[in-house]
DNA sequence: TGAAACGTCAGG
DNA sequence: CCTGACGTTTCA
């Protein structure tokens, strides 16, 4: 929040903060929010109020209508009292205004009018997170010290002044620069504790910070190692492991915990660290690692293999783990590896440690980590994604009712066949708890039906499933939070050499390369040099991301996602929490695919209050406690009770592919569904012993939109079903696919007769037993 | 601690 | 001058 900005909170919040709290009631605002701003006045004057970018994809966004500050908005029927830009317009780079002038010449940022990229930092404005001060730096006097540029925000740095002053470290805690409004209220260490570390790229001072807490280690690095996610595999059907102690929930949002784990990661790798220092310091003069330093702080994303294989990852703070993972052949110096990144001062609120590491130039210099998106891209992108939503909303608007290709996802969803880790075999599930859902084998619950095995469907085989993680409490709504920036293809189009000149592969042609790297090779690539580390995490190589079974989601690992953007999330059976998957849901505005089965209903009941405009597949299967009125809260309008609020439409509206396997749901919530989906094409009730052949009805009725839309559905291992739901699916026109399989009231005559009797207008076939698909 | 409110800045 | 919305305070 604001605090965040002022750069003396120390003393405000702490003393005045109370005192306002004891006198309260206190007298109507008014004069003193606007007259009275102390607290963000430093010794050298006022911040600067930012505005928007105009260019980045948020800006170029229009209101969605949906968020509060929308529905605040007199334009959308509210009072306009809150006066806030709609969240998915908050702009990721917030710029000085255009009257903002140099305090030492009084003259405009020229930049523009220059070619030189050293010029033209030193003829921009820069702002001081720290005093404010907007000065051009080569205005500046100071020769004995170097500011820090703050990579996350434009026109942003610590000025030589405080940086020399030694100033940065008390603002570490709070300060991320002007123009990061709510940045504080980031859940968890996003911004507090991970951004810091992480923009002042400055592991000494982590350290330092460190040292000065004193703890106990509680947390070790390998007890995250130690913990399997849920493992299964067709061959081998999941035991549970052992107790596990191990398995301690973290409390991935709570400040303490996550810091105190990441200290913890920190503080075994001290010696590691101090000697990375050594060598950065000389790597950085070389070539600073611009944009977000993003390998050292990569999180390391356990995923399974799909197409790309293992997915992103780079280490964490566990660098043990990154040597593990760097491939022997691959290795490269440590200073240029990703560790630099860590250590390169970055931006922001910068550090103890960091500052030193730039001493040198004999003017104001400056490590050049300036942002330097690729303008194009962005607004392509941003077109597109609005286009998008655009179109989304026409369609609907029309009515259309014509069956909706699924989009090519599906390749996604074939059945996992690895897990990582690879040491799943015999492992045992460590937060299993002898439990059935939905009277259905726990193990049976993670296959599709070609994975079953008749063994499969011994009922009373003891079972078990993940301990749901636990959520916070309440309801907590993120959507005040800046979004961060999102990947930016970065810009150095070809390959900086060592003699100075450039590599004549441009990155476009690197891009088509990369592409057919698996994400954990790409993770790779990130640690060979910066301009590999910016062109890598370019958000085109990582559409989907794929977390499932990984059992810890840390805060690294969500700003990891946002900052690729992916448009397909598997985070099924993670322990993420309803605040995670706000917080990420509210910042992935593109994303299409969101798969969260075997996630808790705690989790997934984010989804009631984000809105996930693009979202086409949805899969919640066997999330545990997601009931009919669980449902009813997931299908549910936005609430809003205020006036001129009639926007009565459903967040999943867009939802064409839904995914529902094992949920003990029953008509109700069918019957949301068909009112609320009117482009469901896949729909997926295997496991559902409450369906029926009523709910088939229900499905097919006439003046139903699922009874035209939906191509696909899966009913395999639905006892209830019998024979007589076929002959409501002959009056579907657009259903192709019909899984029945292992209903054990469903018989292969009735499924004959069907292909019979539909074969005068649309030819289908047996291709399983039981599973009826059409032939052409 | 997060949400709401609101003065006033910035841009058009 | 109007509108949008930033940055801050206040409230629950």
């Amino acid at each position: 929040m604001a605090l965040s900005l002022s750069g003396d909170d120390e003393e405000y919040d702490s003393e005045s903060e109370q005192q306002r709290a004891a006198n309260r009631p206190k007298p109507k605002m008014g004069t003193s929010s606007a007259v009275k701003l102390p607290s963000n006045r430093t010794a050298s004057g006022a911040r600067r109020r930012r505005t928007r970018c105009r260019k980045c994809e948020a800006c170029l966004r229009t209101e969605c209508g949906e968020c509060h500050f929308c529905k605040d908005m007199k334009k959308f029927g509210g009072p306009g009292r809150m006066k806030q830009s709609c969240i998915m317009r908050q702009c990721i780079a917030p710029v000085l205004p255009h009257t903002a002038v140099c305090v030492v010449c009084k003259e405009a940022g020229k930049e523009d009018t220059l070619e030189d990229e050293e010029d033209k930092f030193n003829f921009m404005l820069m702002e001081c997170s720290i005093c404010n001060e907007i000065v051009h730096p080569k205005c500046l006097k100071v020769t004995d010290a170097t500011g820090v540029v703050n990579d996350e925000l434009p026109n942003c740095w610590e000025c030589p002044k405080c940086n020399h002053a030694g100033k940065s470290g008390k603002v570490l805690k709070q300060k991320r620069g002007p123009g990061f409004k709510y940045a504080s209220n980031l859940p968890g260490s996003l911004l507090r504790e991970q951004k810091p570390v992480k923009e002042e790229g400055d592991i000494a001072s982590a350290a330092k910070k460190r040292s000065d807490r004193e703890e106990t280690p509680r947390y070790r690095p390998e007890e995250s190692l130690h913990r399997q996610p849920p493992l299964v595999s067709p061959s081998s059907l999941p035991r549970p492991r052992p107790e596990d102690k191990l398995r301690k929930k973290r409390k991935l949002f709570d400040d303490e915990d996550e810091d105190e784990s990441q200290r913890k990661r920190e503080k075994s790798d001290d010696p590691y660290f101090s000697k990375l220092l050594n060598q950065i310091k000389t790597e950085e003069d070389e070539d600073a690692f611009d944009e977000e330093s993003e390998t050292g702080r990569e999180p390391h994303f356990h995923s399974s293999v799909e197409r790309k294989g293992h997915f992103g990852d780079i280490e964490e703070e566990d660098h043990k783990d990154k040597n593990d993972l760097l491939n022997p052949c691959i290795k490269m110096p440590v200073g240029d590896s990703d560790q630099s990144h860590c250590s390169s001062p970055q931006a922001g609120p910068s550090s103890e440690g960091g500052s030193e590491t730039q001493e040198k130039g004999l003017r104001p210099k400056a490590r050049r980590k300036r942002r330097l998106p690729n303008r194009e891209l962005s607004r392509e992108l941003s077109k597109a994604l609005n286009q998008e939503i655009q179109k989304t909303e026409d369609r609907l608007a029309n009515e259309n009712r014509q069956p909706v290709k699924v989009e090519p996802e599906t390749e996604n969803e074939e059945p996992k066949r690895f897990f990582h880790n690879g040491n799943e075999h015999g492992e045992q599930r460590p937060h299993l708890k002898p439990k059935e859902m939905n009277g259905t084998p726990w193990e049976l619950r993670h296959f599709y039906p070609s994975q079953i095995t008749p063994l499969g469907f011994n009922r009373s085989t003891p079972t078990s499933r993940p301990v749901p993680p636990r959520s916070p409490p309440k309801c907590v709504q993120m959507e005040r939070h800046v979004i961060r920036p999102p990947p930016i293809s970065p810009p150095p189009d070809r390959l900086p050499l060592k003699d100075g000149k450039t590599h004549i592969i441009q990155r476009e042609v690197w891009m088509k390369i990369f592409c057919y790297l698996t994400h954990q090779e790409l993770c790779v690539c990130m640690r060979v040099c910066k301009t590999w580390n910016r062109w890598c995490c370019d958000k085109r190589l990582w559409t989907k991301i794929d977390l499932n079974r990984c059992t810890s989601i840390t805060p690294l690992m969500l700003s990891g996602i946002i900052r690729r953007q992916p448009l397909s999330l598997d985070l099924s059976w993670t322990n993420i929490s309803k605040k995670q998957l706000s917080w990420l849901i509210n910042r992935l505005p593109g994303l299409r695919v969101l798969k969260l089965s075997g996630c808790s209903w705690a989790a997934v009941s984010a989804l009631c209050t984000s809105s996930c405009p693009l979202l086409r597949t949805l899969d919640v299967q066997w999330v545990e406690g997601l009931k009919d009125t669980q449902m009813r809260d997931l299908l549910s309008p936005p609430a809003d009770n205020r006036p001129g609020q009639l926007d009565n439409r459903c967040r999943l509206r867009n939802v064409e592919d839904l995914r529902l396997a094992g949920l003990d749901i029953t008509d109700i919530s069918l019957r949301l569904i068909t009112r609320q989906m009117p482009s469901l094409s896949r729909l997926d009730l295997s496991y559902c012993n409450h369906i029926n052949d009523q709910s088939v009805n229900l499905l097919t009725a006439a003046g139903t939109t699922t009874r035209d839309s939906l191509a696909e559905i899966n009913l395999s291992v639905c006892n209830r079903v019998t024979d007589h739901s076929l002959n409501f699916f002959k009056r579907c026109g657009s259903i192709c696919q019909i899984d029945l399989r292992f209903c054990k009231q469903v018989t292969k005559t009735a499924c004959e007769r069907f292909i019979a009797e539909m074969s005068v207008s649309v030819p289908f076939k047996l291709k399983e037993d039981k599973l009826l698909q059409k032939t052409s």
